[in-house]
DNA sequence: GTCTATAGGCTGATAGAC
DNA sequence: GTCTATCAGCCTATAGAC
């Protein structure tokens, strides 16, 4: 598979270009491989040359597409975090018991997690640790985007009565930190266990989800008379 | 502070050597700096010329003292997770009641990272992340050993009918990333806050211990009738 | 658009004086 | 034990052919 050529996006409809194979799945494989180098290694430990040779195209081409390395780091992250607000924020606006949207949101997270975007916790997680070093004000926004979700949702909540009088920011890093960290160490859990020879399997992303779903809703709801 | 002479261990009593200022000194100054440094960078972003420019040192001794950067490193986590086993592994003797064993667990997890050794975290997110690239068979046993703790206190709060039959290594998961989540990531919280003009602080590490500490007694425990 | 070849800079490690 | 000087290797980015 050394030449992928997928997704011919409708751009420029007609018209071939003179020679070379296809740029947009040129871009595409880029991406797509950084984003799993990026997420495995971490922005240093990855080179233009191993992200090129793992997308099938010459190193060379990073600097045309893109116009750099960090410059392509910039462009998954930003994409990355996009794409979780975009989920999510429209929770906002779901009428739903607190309770049920909080559930809501936790599984949105856990199935982008799960199946759509297996690297982004870990390029989240690496991003944040080095203190953001490559975002800018845009992308800075978006995590207090998903914030406001979980502070307008309990806030509802405890004004409703079902919600104790929880602090919203510290209830809002436990539900993320506990589904970052579960999917940004997945891969770590599941090689050491196959490698040792338990018998224990790693744990269910479905059953982890539903863990932290009860783990909330029981751990926000107000004390029984 | 350019050569900060400390810790004078009473190593090779009242034999002072013939050149250099203090071995001990020096692999004292390395380690701390070290650790600091690939906590926020990670292993590869770190060069030993970072490494010894801040600790005061040259960078030759890196190699005379431990052999070489990834050794260093090496040092640097076993030692961090040998430190976190030794304070926990009493609670599997602890007689009290399930519930207070885990939120004495977490305490100690907490009060280790918020005093003690605050790199602890992030070294142990990255190095996990990675696949724990640097990890030989002795330190992967820590994990399990702290494991082992939850899973004994869980056991008997459910065997004692005080608990929920839940999951123990979901519960653990839990329990530990949301700790580690916090920790790894307040650094980053700081700055952001500082930088914005928000009036809002960032959150105190021991107000999301507690917090952690309510979240997982309540939702441990059984439903009352 | 894509490729080859190479420039220019930085890295970890070491040899050898002191 | 510590330091200076230096090396070989690898990195990103670019120039220029096609």
């Amino acid at each position: 598979m050394a030449r992928n050529v997928a997704a011919r996006a409708g751009k420029r409809p007609g018209k071939r270009l003179s020679r070379g194979h296809d740029a947009a799945a040129t871009r595409e494989a880029l991406l797509k491989s950084a984003t799993q180098l990026f997420a495995e290694r971490g922005f240093d430990a990855v080179t233009v040359a191993d992200i090129a040779q793992q997308a099938g195209v010459n190193k060379a081409l990073i600097n045309y597409h893109f116009g750099g390395k960090l410059q392509l780091y910039r462009t998954i992250v930003r994409e990355l975090f996009n794409e979780l607000v975009v989920r999510v924020e429209p929770l906002r606006h779901d009428a739903r018991a607190p309770g049920e949207v909080l559930r809501e949101l936790i599984a949105i997270v856990g199935e982008l997690a799960m199946t759509q975007r297996p690297h982004f916790p870990r390029m989240l997680l690496r991003e944040v640790m080095a203190g953001g070093p490559h975002l800018d004000q845009e992308i800075l926004a978006y995590p207090m985007r998903v914030f406001a979700v979980v502070r307008e949702t309990i806030a509802r909540g405890i004004q409703e009565g079902v919600f104790r009088p929880v602090d919203p920011i510290l209830t809002h890093l436990s539900l993320v930190g506990s589904l970052v960290f579960f999917f940004a160490t997945a891969d770590f859990r599941r090689r050491m266990m196959a490698q040792a020879r338990l018998a224990i399997e790693p744990p269910a992303p479905e059953a982890y989800v539903r863990h932290i779903q009860d783990l909330i809703a029981r751990g926000l709801a107000v004390d029984e008379p």
